[in-house]
DNA sequence: AATTCTGAACTTTTT
DNA sequence: GTTCAGAATT
């Protein structure tokens, strides 16, 4: 090699590239545009610090968002550099809290085996909750109580730090203490408790805290724009008084706020680091210049954005096409015949992907797909990790790890059927309340009567199961687990779905045995929190040529040749949910604008003047976001069944330009988006119907009432 | 204890 | 329109 190594890493970047990745040993805030090369910035400025010698692996923090963005930088980065990956901190929040409490676990107040619960667990015990303390579910929702819990930690606060002024929120408060408190007795996390109790034990711990804050000189972060309150705070404990953060985000593309993402992270980064100027990455390596142009065009709308405009050198390209359709099904139907037509151009059905903003605009589109035997793939659903087989498989592990974990028993309890029936648990449940033990000790001291020997079967068995389970291998313990349980059987006997459980099950055995633990004398207690923090991709059918469909949300972060980005509708795309404020519509643009940056060369948008929603028709306007993109960027497509022109000529004017005459019903002379005034409500606009005729229902947006359904037949409305 | 029935929900998602 | 959970039924 003639030249230092730091010298080939550095090649081929350009000059604000090199700038992030050359930056000095101070904070930095990069924002990286989309397809401006954010992750080999990254990666190369861990390779650099490491071959210039001025960072030790041990000294590197690099912190993700997901598994799959931590693996892709470990696998860059070894391919740059020899390093020692173990002695890096690479990996998610959660990931590393994981990390740092197993080390830590008496600091923390935890036991040495704690189970992590993932969303659903945490639900299931929510709902223990609720029942044992005689709390109405009606009342209280799981899901309400959970995002208030999630919520409150998220923003570093425990239930003894809230207060109230009206009865429900005290309620809610009492709840979350509650769930505290049983998470403790079970010796179990939720993924926000990682995140707050690791900050908590660096916040008490001034020792610890200096210890880390000298260990990590160098702290990365990606997407930094999803970070949420608690996240920033924990790696300002981390950062210390080096206060060396390097993080990389783009506040154009921040479209988490609902679950917690701050984007204001991004501005008190630098006010709180003392950095006078992010570093931009404007130049775009991924997309044709008017492709870049519209998102632009697009997301400059938004207010308070640090500001960034993408650039390339690589053309304008062709233009943007715009189909508007007047159906759903004639939407997917054009997208499913543009497809063929790219194929036969030369693109991969894999280089292609539909976009929508929501899962069930899906079906309308496989539909179609299947229709035309086309390969297609959806993303979403349900995940290796999630699915019950799996779940029921790991709880009896847990179990084999810790016989006290309530959630894993009550999951398996009677799975499969083996006489323990509500009843049995109901009783199982009052006495571990009443001796203030875990269900696994009340259910060891139940006495006599039938259902007491069904139980102690059931002991029995997971007394077995971690008896013979010492000194296997965990891949061992796995199969002896799903065999001796019973899960084998019970699948075996299911002709519905048995089969794929049961490749599931040895998927899962599989997947122990290629599984390295850090430490193997705690294998199966890494094994169980792997599967926590990690619940698989969604594993893409090796090798097949497919379309690919997905949401706005699960493409970020990848690139097609062609995209088409669909349901281009008002309260669809914009979601109606997101119209009250200004800081949902924004989110929504900054989604449209995710979505338009995922092309390279070909960028469809389409909507539909009539679509298919909960059950019912709607008739959507196009959306806001069609014309934010300035027109002469646009090519747009005619329908191919668009109505014969003295037909169209009929149509009524409020309809809009371009709405098909045959979906003007007859709704005894209103229309759907026509305003209207009535004695009672005031004026209003006609949003929806049902019937036709006088027969017909309107649903009706009133300035002042808002929604209501109106019945023609008694209802005076008035055209305004 | 398993099966069928009803009704409520229904935006986005990773850990 | 569909799914999912919990209630009601057998």
């Amino acid at each position: 090699m003639s030249r230092p190594m730091s010298a080939d890493l550095l090649d081929g970047l350009n000059t604000e590239q090199l700038r992030a990745v050359t930056w000095p040993a101070r904070s930095a805030l990069v924002l990286a545009g989309a397809g401006s090369g954010k992750t080999r910035v990254l990666t190369t400025r861990i390779a650099w610090l490491l071959s210039t010698g001025q960072a030790s692996p041990a000294g590197v923090l690099a912190v993700t968002f997901t598994n799959k963005a931590a693996r892709e930088m470990q696998t860059r980065l070894s391919a740059m550099v020899p390093v020692n990956v173990r002695a890096m901190w690479i990996g998610t929040f959660h990931g590393l809290c994981n990390r740092f409490l197993r080390i830590h676990h008496r600091d923390a107040g935890l036991p040495a085996t704690f189970q992590i619960l993932d969303t659903q667990d945490q639900q299931a015990l929510i709902k223990r909750l609720l029942k044992s303390l005689e709390v109405s579910e009606e009342k209280f929702p799981p899901r309400a109580v959970q995002n208030f819990i999630n919520g409150n930690k998220e923003s570093g606060l425990r239930a003894d730090k809230l207060s109230a002024h009206d009865a429900y929120t005290r309620k809610l408060i009492e709840l979350y203490a509650a769930y505290d408190a049983q998470c403790r007795r079970e010796g179990v996390c939720d993924f926000a408790e990682l995140l707050l109790r690791s900050f908590e034990v660096l916040s008490a711990n001034a020792a610890l805290r200096e210890h880390y804050s000298e260990r990590f000189r160098y702290i990365l972060v990606d997407e930094f724009q999803d970070t949420n309150r608690l996240q920033y705070a924990w790696l300002k404990l981390m950062a210390g008084r080096h206060a060396n953060l390097f993080a990389v985000g783009d506040d154009d593309q921040s479209i988490y706020a609902f679950r917690g993402a701050d984007v204001g992270n991004m501005r008190a980064l630098l006010s709180d680091f003392s950095v006078a100027e992010p570093v931009r990455l404007e130049q775009n390596y991924r997309s044709m210049g008017t492709i870049l142009k519209a998102a632009n065009a697009l997301i400059e709308r938004n207010d308070g954005r640090l500001g960034k405009n993408l650039w390339t050198d690589a053309g304008d390209g062709e233009p943007i096409r715009l189909y508007e359709a007047w159906s759903d099904g004639d939407e997917a139907e054009f997208i499913v015949e543009e497809a063929r037509t790219l194929k036969r151009e030369g693109f991969d059905l894999a280089d292609m992907a539909v976009l929508y903003r929501s899962n069930a605009q899906s079906r309308a589109l496989e539909h179609a797909l299947v229709n035309a035997g086309l390969p297609y793939r959806i993303y979403g659903g349900l995940r290796f990790f999630e699915r019950q087989e799996i779940k029921h498989a790991l709880a009896y592990l847990r179990l084999v790890a810790n016989p006290e974990d309530d959630n894993a028993l009550l999951r398996v309890i009677n799975v499969p059927a083996r006489g323990i029936g509500a009843r049995t648990v109901e009783n199982l449940q009052l006495a571990s309340r009443e001796q203030g033990v875990p269900l696994w000790r009340a259910a060891c001291g139940a006495g006599g009567g039938r259902s007491a020997a069904a139980l102690g079967r059931f002991v029995l068995l997971v007394e077995d199961l971690r008896r013979k389970a010492e000194g296997l291998t965990l891949a061992e313990t796995v199969s002896l687990v799903i065999d001796h349980s019973g899960l084998r059987d019970m699948y075996e006997a299911d002709r519905k779905e048995g089969e794929e459980r049961l490749a599931n099950l040895d998927e899962l055995i599989n997947a122990a045995a290629g599984f390295m633990a850090d430490d193997p004398s705690q294998a199966l207690i890494e094994f169980l929190s792997a599967a926590s923090l990690e619940a698989g991709d969604h594993q893409a059918e090796a090798g097949e040529d497919a379309i690919q469909l997905m949401t706005v949300h699960s493409a970020k972060g990848l690139e097609f040749g062609a995209v088409f980005v669909s349901g281009l509708e008002e309260g669809l795309f914009p979601h109606e949910n997101s119209f009250n404020d200004q800081k949902g519509l924004e989110e929504e643009r900054r989604l449209m604008y995710v979505a338009i940056t995922r092309a390279r060369q070909r960028l469809y948008l389409t909507c539909a003047q009539s679509r298919m929603l909960h059950g019912q028709s709607r008739y959507p306007i196009r959306s806001r976001f069609v014309d934010e993109v300035p027109a002469e960027l646009l090519r747009v497509l005619s329908s191919g069944r668009r109505p014969a022109p003295e037909r169209e000529a009929a149509r009524a004017p409020w309809l809009g330009d371009g709405m098909p005459v045959s979906h003007a019903r007859d709704l005894a002379g209103f229309a759907i988006g026509q305003s209207v005034s009535h004695a009672r409500f005031g004026t209003g606009v006609v949003v929806n119907a049902e019937g036709s005729g006088q027969d017909a229902r309107l649903q009706i947006n009133f300035a002042e009432q808002g929604l209501k359904w109106l019945d023609l037949r008694f209802a005076k409305l008035t055209p305004v």
